[in-house]
RNA sequence: GGUCAGGUAGCUCAGUUGGUACGAGCGUCCGCCUGAAAAGCGGAAGGUCGGCGGUUCGACCCCGCCCCUGACCA
C-alpha cells in the first residue's frame, strides 16, 4: 500500500515472482473495464506473468461498492497460491483483510434520503440522525451530507444503530503490510510526470471511448481523478491545460489522504520506495511474520 | 524620458472615509472516514499591508522621495 504513484504495482509483481503468488488489486478504480491508463493499470507485459485479479471486473456505469468488493476479493484471497494484495485505497484494502461487516444498502431509501439532502440541506437530516442515533451523531460532523445520508439509510435499513467509527484493526486474513514511502517534493514530482503519460499515451482518448459506454452517467467511474478532468475539457468547461492541471492537484491532495489513511493503521510497515534493496527488505519481513 | 495602474498570507486577489488586518479562493500542514472511498468532510499555521522619511495622539490607508511590475505615450 501508499500514495499514488509510489511503485505499489510494481513491487507486487516483484514480489509475487519470488514467492510463486498472484496479485488481487485492491484499487477501486482498477476494477472498471476499459479504465487502464488514467488508473495506471499495469499492462500484460508488465505483470510479467503473474496472474493479477479484479482487475477490469466492473462495467463504466455500475456505481462502485466496498462491500461488493470484499464479496469478490475474499474467495480470489482464498483460491490464490500466495496473494499478494495491492492497492491504494484503503478502505478496500481493510475490506479485504479486516473483520469489516458492512450493513446492508437499499436503494429506494437511499434515493429518498438523498433527495431529501439535495432539497432541503444537511441540517434536518442531521437533526433526525441527533434523534435516532446520538453516537452515530457525535461522530458524524454535520456539515458532511453524504456519510449522514448513509447513517439514516443503515438505520432505517436494519433497524440498528450505524457504527460510525472504523473498528480496531483485527485481521481475519494474516498478512504482512508493506507501505511504500516517498518524501513529499519526490511524491509531487512523480504524480505530475505519471499525468504526463497518461496523457502522451491517449487518457483523452480512452475518457472520449469511456464517454460512449456511460462513463458520464455512472455514478463513481467518471469521478475518478483524470477521468472527472478530462470529462470537462472535453465538454468545453475547462481547456486542456486546465483538465491536466487540476488532474495534478487533485491528484496530489489525494495521495495526501491516502497517507494519512494507512499512516494510522500501526500494522503498515513502512520502507523507502526507492530502496536499492526494496524486494529484499519486503521478504524478509514477510518471512519474519512467517516464522512469527 | 513621460503618463497611468498596481505593489496586502507561498500564489491570485479583496479590504479599511486614518484607530489593534474582518479577509477569500488556491497551496501548505494535520485530522476524520463501515455499501461513491481516485469519493466525502473538517481543523490549523502563514501577513512588521514594497522601502525610507514626513504629517498625526495614532498610518497599511494622507504627503514626499526611492525601488519593482504592467500598460500606454514618446
Amino acid at each position: 500500500m501508499g500514495p499514488t504513484a509510489a511503485g505499489k504495482s510494481d513491487l507486487a509483481v516483484d514480489i509475487a515472482l519470488r514467492l510463486g503468488g498472484e496479485c488481487v488489486n485492491a484499487d477501486s478504480m482498477q476494477l472498471y473495464r476499459g479504465m487502464d491508463i488514467g488508473t495506471a493499470k499495469l499492462t500484460p507485459a508488465e505483470q510479467r506473468g503473474v496472474p493479477h485479479h479484479l482487475l477490469d471486473v466492473w462495467d463504466v456505469t455500475v456505481t462502485a461498492s466496498v462491500a461488493e468488493y470484499q464479496r469478490l476479493a475474499r474467495p480470489v484471497m482464498d483460491a490464490a497460491s500466495v496473494p499478494v494484495l495491492v492497492g491504494g485505497s484503503g478502505l478496500y484494502v481493510r475490506a479485504a483483510i479486516d473483520d469489516l461487516e458492512f450493513p446492508g444498502t437499499d436503494p429506494e431509501i437511499r434515493a429518498r434520503l438523498e433527495a431529501e439532502l439535495d432539497e432541503r440541506g444537511t441540517a434536518p437530516l442531521y437533526e433526525r440522525l441527533r434523534e435516532l442515533d446520538p453516537p452515530a451523531a457525535a461522530a458524524i460532523l454535520p456539515s458532511n451530507g453524504r456519510r449522514i445520508v448513509r447513517a439514516l439509510e443503515v438505520i432505517e435499513h436494519s433497524g440498528r444503530p450505524f457504527s460510525a467509527t472504523m473498528p480496531s484493526y483485527d485481521a481475519v486474513y494474516p498478512s504482512v503490510q508493506i507501505g511504500l514511502e516517498v518524501p513529499r517534493p519526490e511524491l509531487d514530482r512523480r504524480i505530475e510526470v505519471r499525468v504526463e503519460r497518461m496523457w502522451a499515451a491517449g487518457l483523452v482518448e480512452e475518457v472520449r471511448r469511456l464517454l460512449g459506454q456511460g462513463l458520464a452517467e455512472g455514478r463513481t467511474a467518471g469521478r475518478a481523478l483524470g477521468y472527472a478532468q478530462v470529462i470537462r475539457f472535453l465538454r468545453g468547461e475547462w481547456t486542456e491545460e486546465q483538465a491536466f492541471a487540476e488532474t495534478v492537484r487533485a491528484t496530489r491532495r489525494f495521495a495526501r489522504r491516502q497517507e494519512s489513511w494507512f499512516r494510522r493503521d500501526p500494522r503498515v510497515c513502512w520502507l523507502p520506495h526507492d530502496a536499492p534493496d526494496l524486494l529484499e527488505r519486503s521478504l524478509v519481513r514477510i518471512a519474519g511474520a512467517g516464522s512469527a
